[in-house]
DNA sequence: ATGGATAGTTGAAAATGTCAACGATTTGTT
DNA sequence: AACAAATCGTTGACATTTTCAACTATCCAT
């Protein structure tokens, strides 16, 4: 990143309008980021036919957690007929299955398959370089940090 | 936020998919925390009749920076149509006006009028309070910080 | 001055987000 | 035990957003 940040170097240096009071708006630091991000991590996963989101989906599958998709919903800030469709895909090729939850019938346990397993560390890898590149202007104590506090400010100090 | 973090506080204590290592995924948590500021921050805005996406436009007009449409485009992340439309609005409203570039007449100078100056004097406030209120786990000093590593992530150590 | 690039604009197509309903189940109340 | 209310996954409709290809006007380089 830092170097051309996604087409706005159309003059050379970095962008004028970093100047305005805008870039010290946390939502605006947030979304440029994500998007920027979105850009690699997707670029990355496409080689797997997969996106940020059936990624996410996957990792929750095979985490060993046992989500159900009413948890993935929750947890990924997504309305549960999102997860509907990405379940579906997921499980068309192979990669995920749903089981009915042990004590709640109505709940459909996601489960990572063992073709998904091992789909997901190749994908692993590559979603893991999209994410050094990201972070290119960070070291890797300031990296951490931006992660711990991420995690800090979603979840508290206990946080993963 | 941390207290509740957007209708997962289903079972009471924080989620368990919080254990999951996506957790420590940069693009998860840019995701998600972007997406409980967003709630937010449109609900702070919506009183103003603004969303986020306005709320930069006519931030960026108010700059003194007359940015063209295009390096709203670039800055935002946006697609110059949608500028266009963010604009168009902004304008019937007589919060923004046009101006033809001065040595480039194909480029439109975005600049806010004294109204929209006004509202924004306002609507700043109230994001303000929004941002904050996203901030609550983190102590002063961090968020300061968290702000200064994403701001580097994006330019680099010179960054605004 | 001619050709190729760029700014803004328009409109269509694709992808996402939102929401209300439904059957199957669970949970709470009496 | 029986009933009412709530919840889970699912479907489908609808709205919003994103993406992209054109088009005109203008700029820039040769």
């Amino acid at each position: 990143m830092t170097i051309e940040t996604q087409g706005e170097q159309r003059n050379g240096q970095g962008h004028k309008l970093v100047a305005a009071s805008i870039s010290q708006d946390l939502g605006f630091l947030l979304a440029k980021l994500h998007a920027a991000g979105s850009v690699l991590n997707n670029r990355a996963l496409s080689e797997f036919d997969l996106k940020e989101r059936s990624y996410s989906v996957l990792i929750l599958a095979n985490s060993g957690l046992e989500p159900t998709q009413r948890e993935m919903a929750d947890f990924l800030s997504l309305d549960p007929s999102q997860i509907v469709a990405l379940v579906d895909e997921l499980e068309k090729r192979g990669l995920v299955a749903r089981a009915a939850g042990k004590q709640d019938r109505r709940a459909k346990i996601v489960t990572a398959t063992a073709k998904g397993s091992r789909l997901l560390a190749q994908a692993a890898g590559a979603a893991g370089r999209a994410e050094a590149d990201v972070l290119d202007g960070l070291s890797g104590e300031e990296a951490a940090q931006l992660k711990a506090l991420l995690r800090k400010a979603l979840w508290g100090a206990l946080g993963a």
